[in-house]
DNA sequence: TAGTGGTCTAGACCACTTG
DNA sequence: AAGTGGTCTAGACCACTAC
């Protein structure tokens, strides 16, 4: 048959028949054929178009939503992810809050300039930009400060905040990105340590000298995995809180 | 056919043919017919036995895998997982080094008592037992007292442990547990949070008063899902480092 | 070489969502 | 009612492991 004679004239080895599809179907997701929010074709409509069988094909599917890249809904379609929505920093911490509803926090900008890049910042983006945005805002829940953030985020591919006033500026940082910059946040990565506050910081969220804090360093990515984002949030360590599994 | 029949004659809603087998498969190994290490036979033997095509049997397994009570191994064979081997509260730590070896920590017992269960504990094990193990120790990293942890298991499933001297006793309890209690943990939960230490804690650890410690919660589960371990570790939180992904 | 799990096919029917 | 993903069948062949 044709698919037999097609998968025997590509021996590749260490290859698979839905491995190759579902590099093809990411393909297309990059392309921006398939956009974030948009259903892509039937699993049976792909499966007659590449030639193959319906559960090759499924599993092919199956690999990308596993890697968060599509969503799968019985009976309406399977669709490319609108990606993250952010606020999840808080889910570090009490607060307080028996739970942190996702409309408390609120957040007041300090800092917005425009900043030659650091050293240490350089090879974390990619294409090495000359030049990233910096915020620094305090995020407040029922009126009092508890959280200190910085936000660095390249240009000129973010350029459209540098226009934006501080006030315009959303709780929730992702939707914003996905609106105002063409930029969908698919996955990030928090790494976590403990250090003394500097004076300064802990005077800012009300806390007595030397309080120890946690610090939450996040890099963001896009659908193409490239670090979009770097944000460095600091809070009362006292106050952090984290329930994970061990495996 | 016969299949087929048999499965109008089994109309249960919101079931599936091999969510059936896998409650199935797993009554199996709870039952102990299967032993932890042990290979389950072929999966093309169990679809004939229980008249299932091959591909419903193979994704009965498939959620058995996932949940960690099973292992598959290409061309060896499926078998009953062996559990966690712990040692791994260290992962949230540097502690100078740059990699923590697995043969590195080293544990002094300081008390080994059997004790009434305390109200909060009462709820957390099974079967509500009157008097749980308690052990408590200081664990070292380069001759350096790092850690301290108390563990409390539940008698009599335990007292294989009581009658063991605190001189015999390994870095890794899980192994142990399962060589000298027959328990196995395949599952854990830890719970993190920051706290000033003790004046004695802080003591112990060689660090100075009022130093802030990272407390580590652990409760341990065996294959059916039932709590067998509580563990809490207490360490220097400016040592605490972690990374974790964000969904 | 025998036995295992992994891939793939070509269907059928079921369960869910939407107009 | 039409279209989607989810389940299930009954095979064939491939890739890996162990003897």
């Amino acid at each position: 048959m044709t698919a037999k004679s097609s998968r025997s004239a590509t021996p590749k080895r260490g290859t698979t028949r839905h491995g190759e599809l579902a590099a093809l179907l990411k393909q297309r997701v990059y392309a921006g054929e398939w956009k974030p929010g948009a259903l892509i074709p039937a699993e049976s409509e792909l499966a007659l178009v590449y030639g193959v069988a319906l559960g090759t094909m499924r599993q092919a599917i199956q690999t990308l939503v596993e890697e968060k890249l599509l969503l799968r809904h019985h009976g309406r379609g399977t669709m490319v992810s609108r990606g993250l929505t952010g606020n999840t920093i808080f889910r570090f911490f009490r607060f307080g809050a028996a739970l942190i509803s996702e409309d408390m926090p609120t957040a007041r900008i300090l800092v917005k300039e425009t900043i030659a890049t650091p050293e240490e910042l350089v090879t974390i983006f990619e294409n090495r930009p000359r030049k990233l945005l910096l915020v620094e805002r305090c995020r407040m829940i029922e009126g009092l400060p508890r959280l200190l953030e910085k936000i660095w985020v390249p240009l000129p591919a973010f350029s459209a905040l540098t226009r934006l006033p501080g006030t315009a500026w959303a709780d929730r940082l992702y939707p914003m990105y996905a609106q105002r910059c063409n930029v969908v946040v698919l996955k990030a990565s928090d790494h976590l340590h403990v250090r003394p506050m500097a004076a300064a910081e802990s005077a800012m969220l009300e806390l007595k000298r030397g309080n120890p804090g946690l610090v939450v360093r996040r890099r963001s990515f896009d659908i193409k995995g490239h670090c979009v984002e770097v944000r460095e949030a600091l809070a009362d360590a006292n106050e952090f809180e984290l329930e994970m599994p061990v495996y």
